[in-house]
DNA sequence: TATCCTGACGAAACAAACTTGCATTTCGAG
DNA sequence: CTCGAAATGCAAGTTTGTTTCGTCAGGATA
C-alpha cells in the first residue's frame, strides 16, 4: 500500500541504515546520529512505514533454537507454465509455513524456495506434499545448507 | 553467544510468533494475548535475546524503494574446495553489501547467493568482481527473480 | 513433615520512549 | 521579493518499557 512517491533524502537513508540493523534503537539516539530531533525522526519513520519503504518490523528468530536447524534450497521446474498453474504454485508455496522464501525466477528453473525444516524426514515429507502430490512439477534440485554464512534482509543503501 | 540451554515453553513460542510478525507490538498486548503480565513478557523477551533465540530486531526495507529493485540468485561452483579458499570466499561474500544472503551448500553447487542490485549493469559489475576476478570460481548460474512471492525470515514454530 | 532455596509471577512505582500541538524556519514557485 | 507548503524543534502529554518488591509454587534436604 504505497501511499505516494517516496523520494528519500539522505536523512531517510541514514535512518533506514540504522533501523535495518536494529529497530529498537531509540529515536533520540537516531536523532543524534543523523542530526535531527527525535520528533523529526519519528515523523520520517512513520512516513516510510506508511509509504511502504519500511515493509515491516520483525524479530529475527534463530531457527536452530526452535527446532528447525536445517535450511534447504530447492530449484523447482514445472511441467506447464500456464498462468493458472503458476499462480496455484505460488499460492501453495506461500501458504506453507516451512517455505520461508519463494521466488518466481527466470532461467533454468521456475521457482526457488528456501525451506526450514527440523530434519531430513520432515524435508522428505515436504517434497511429497509440495512436489510429488502436485502434478505439475517436472523436477527439482535440492541444496542443503551446511553453513548459513550470511542471512538477513538487509538492502544496500545509496550514499 | 547463547548463554544457556534455551528450552522454550509454550509462552515463549507464543511470544515469538507475535514478535516474528511485528516486534513493535506493546508488551501489554502480548501479555493479553498469551495470558501473562507485561513484566513477565518483558523478562522472557530479554532472556531470549540474551540466549540468542532472538537473533535481532530489524526493520524490513523494501528494496525497490531504495533503488535496488532486482533480486538475483546465483549458484556458485568453485574450482578448489580447499578450506582456506572456501573461507576466503565466505569472507568476500559476507563483506559485499549487495550479497543479501550467502549459504554454503552441498549438492551441485558450493554457494548460493541472494543478491540485490539496481540494474543488470550493476549485476554485471558484481559478477566481474566476485566471480571473474576470483581465480577460484569454476562457473555460476544466474536466476533473476520476476516475482518475490514470499520473502522473510519467519521460522515455523512448534505448537 | 518441615525447612530452605530457586525461579517465576503480578501489582505498583518509576523511568524512558513515543506522540502531539504549536510557533518558527526553510525552501521552492510564482 | 513574497507567499505557501512542508519540515523542523521545543515542550507538554501520553504510552510504553523497566525495576522493585512481596508472594507463591516446586524441588531438594534433613
Amino acid at each position: 500500500m504505497p501511499a505516494s512517491p517516496p523520494s528519500l533524502d539522505s536523512f531517510d537513508l541514514a535512518i533506514l541504515a540504522i533501523l535495518q540493523r536494529d529497530n529498537t534503537t531509540p529515536q533520540r539516539l537516531i536523532g543524534e546520529a543523523v542530526n535531527l530531533s527525535a520528533p523529526a525522526v519519528q515523523r520520517r519513520i512513520k512516513r516510510m512505514e506508511q509509504t511502504g519503504v519500511i515493509a515491516g518490523n520483525v524479530a529475527v528468530v534463530e531457527p536452530a533454537a526452535v527446532g528447525q536447524p536445517i535450511t534447504i534450497f530447492v530449484e523447482v521446474e514445472l511441467e506447464s507454465e500456464r498462468t493458472e498453474l503458476i499462480d496455484a504454485a505460488k499460492r501453495q508455496f506461500s501458504e506453507t509455513p516451512e517455505v520461508q522464501q519463494c521466488y518466481y525466477v527466470t532461467g533454468e528453473a521456475d521457482f526457488i524456495l528456501v525451506l526450514t525444516v527440523a530434519d531430513m524426514g520432515a524435508y522428505e515429507a515436504l517434497t511429497r506434499k509440495l512436489f510429488f502430490d502436485s502434478n505439475n512439477v517436472r523436477k527439482f534440485r535440492t541444496f542443503v545448507a551446511m553453513d548459513r554464512v550470511k542471512v538477513g534482509l538487509t538492502v544496500p543503501l545509496p550514499d
